[in-house]
DNA sequence: CAGTAATTGCACTTCCATTGCATTGATAAT
DNA sequence: ATTATCAATGCAATGGAAGTGCAATTACTG
């Protein structure tokens, strides 16, 4: 168990109160959030610094890029069994037609995808939609 | 074997001069195309009309949209195989990384995907990125 | 404590998607 | 045929998100 500090700090980013401020908001947040939805949780920030933040810590593998098919990106923590590095290691993203909200299901990994001959798949993108746990289950 | 005539009328959109056009040009690529690919192929027709054009063929089920993750909608006619309306048969679309094209795979269904309990599946979008036949082939 | 490099904030730009409104064009009824 | 009606088109403008340049600030190094 490593401190957040101690996380950054092995991923040689300088450690500051914003980087710290994001992680920990990221790191509450079960879903997917946009950028505008960190930034509505840090109206004193600028936007900038809350994209290149978001963007620092995508490089580093801090936390990975989702496309919904909603047209806005979203990021998410990467977690323990989330090795974004590897790409046969995806996993699929469920994004719910009710709450509009996107989540990771980590332990759900994409089955080998078959393409034709000549074609060379290097990466897979699947989002299922439909309703989730939370909105079906009342 | 119908004409795209019969095909408009039969979805109860009018034939126009712009629409045959536009179907015609989709119809003769091969790829997924963006509005402003359209744009180019027609500078002498506005923006708005292309863009109009193809949000009514998409509402009939003439053309689906594409989102291969490249944060540009893409566009391409339904084919035979193609029941874009039932949502169990979709089918996964390619996004070379090197020619930076998108292909609709129409011939490779997406295998079943397992969600957690709770979660209802109801569309699935699918993209895999990598390498075309026509750049890997060379 | 000074010097260097990275981080942050502000202003701006670009690109795509989308809408309002006036005009043109096509269908239906007289 | 002529007009009335409604859809389709064109023009202008807006909005949202992503991204960049530069100056000011903050954090590390010696």
């Amino acid at each position: 168990m490593q401190t957040i500090e101690e996380l950054l700090e092995s991923k040689n980013i300088r450690v500051t109160a914003m980087r710290l401020l994001i992680y920990k908001f990221l790191a509450e947040k079960d879903v997917a959030v946009t950028l505008s939805d960190i930034e509505n949780a840090f109206e004193k920030a600028d936007r900038t610094t809350l994209y290149r933040t978001v963007k620092t810590f995508e490089e580093k593998d801090i936390v990975h890029q989702i496309d919904d098919g909603t047209g806005i990106t979203k990021y998410a923590l990467c977690e323990k069994g989330c090795n974004c590095e590897i790409e046969t290691d995806l996993h699929l993203h469920f994004h719910c037609n009710n709450c509009k909200e996107t989540v990771c299901l980590t332990e759900h990994k994409i089955p080998q995808i078959k393409v034709p001959d000549g074609f060379v798949s290097e990466n897979v993108n699947l989002v299922v939609k439909g309703i989730c746990d939370k909105c079906s289950g009342q």
